[in-house]
DNA sequence: GTCTATATAAGGATAGAC
DNA sequence: GTCTATCCTTATATAGAC
């Protein structure tokens, strides 16, 4: 008789295989994606993830720690393969400023590509560089600011002869149009004979082309 | 006895040679760059603006018109401007690429170095292009999206053997690498030798080589 | 760990005196 | 055209039952 229910009790009343946690933290990177991180409420964050209103505050104490928390998710392995990409890049015989730009890129791009809300989260990264959010950039810049101190300081040893305001205003440049191509990434079409995969993979290789070229001009 | 204090009666409640109107305006500008849109509240705007609450509900009707206002004080004028140099551009005997990216930079340049706010204002411009609002990208793509067209038809005409999709992706990386380079010219530290507008001059036409070398690349 | 209910603050907008 | 006062909504956050 009760074997019947079994399942749905079973099934209980989360409809997915995520915590509420994941859930929450799901929610906060499809939102602030969509509206920014001040234009997100809570309210509509916790019924997108089907959780109660008061979950984030016992969760993650506030909303900006959850912000704090979706970066956290992504960059720290986001970090670790970058910095891994470009020890491999230096390790190669004779490097090039496509190989460090390649080893900036293709984490990104992987991580877009291969991890379910991924592509999301490379958007929300378009945000926070936007957003001259004091808080978010004291903490990202306290906890990632190493990576780009680390490239910026290999994509100055292939360019020795750049002077170092040259240098910070092109990477500048450089990082914005990254961002934003890779965070809109999901609105170029591609064309239908071509894998989404594919297509982003050719995309990359256009981007690193095109900022190879900005960083050499003379 | 009154003649001593005619001064102060004629400076009146009004610090600034500015009509109510104007201030809001300006002070919307600065506090849309610095905290975005929905991160502004019509308090601290009001506030900053030296202006009674209830001033812009009145003079506007509602924050969202007051956003909309913020775009067309500025923009009506330099769409007109880039337009103009776009057909200046068209009519030489030899038109390149980079005068056509040029006749979209210049105009871009002389505001934000020429009028009060200008810069602030290119900063809020960049802020409109990474939001997703649906509501505002109605209104700029309705008012001022036949700008942008004209700039795409013609790179279009000076690179024919490019096939569209990439041409327009192109276009995108561009559009974004431009807006937040412009946007970020206040960040970039000029040498002390050189003034502020030598400066952006320079920094503008090495965004036009950047951009045109990006378009071109095959 | 999740719920309801609520405290408390801040937001946009408006009414009505001046 | 500008003021004060206030309405109403929405927001973040928390208390306490389950």
């Amino acid at each position: 008789m009760f074997g019947f229910f079994a399942p749905l009790r079973i099934a209980h009343l989360n409809s997915t295989p995520f915590s509420t946690k994941e859930r929450i933290l799901g929610a906060a990177e499809e939102l602030f994606a969509r509206n920014g991180f001040a234009g997100a409420s809570l309210r509509e964050l916790t019924a997108s993830a089907k959780v109660n209103l008061a979950a984030v505050n016992y969760h993650f104490g506030s909303k900006d720690n959850l912000i704090n928390e979706v970066f956290r998710r992504r960059l720290d392995e986001l970090s670790t393969h970058r910095l891994e990409a470009l020890q491999a890049a230096r390790d190669k015989a004779k490097s090039t400023l496509e190989d460090i730009l390649a080893a900036f890129i293709h984490p990104a791009l992987a991580l877009s590509v291969d991890k379910p809300g991924g592509a999301t989260f490379v958007r929300v990264l378009a945000r926070a560089y936007a957003e001259h959010n004091e808080r978010l950039r004291k903490f990202l810049s306290e906890n990632y600011g190493h990576v780009l101190k680390e490239f910026a300081a290999a994509i100055s040893a292939e360019l020795p002869h750049l002077d170092k305001e040259e240098l910070y205003w092109r990477i500048d440049i450089i990082a914005g149009a990254l961002t934003y191509a890779m965070a809109d990434f999901g609105v170029i079409k591609r064309r239908g004979s071509m894998s989404e995969k594919v297509h982003r993979e050719r995309a990359a290789e256009h981007l690193i082309r095109f900022a190879a070229a900005g960083l050499r001009a003379d």
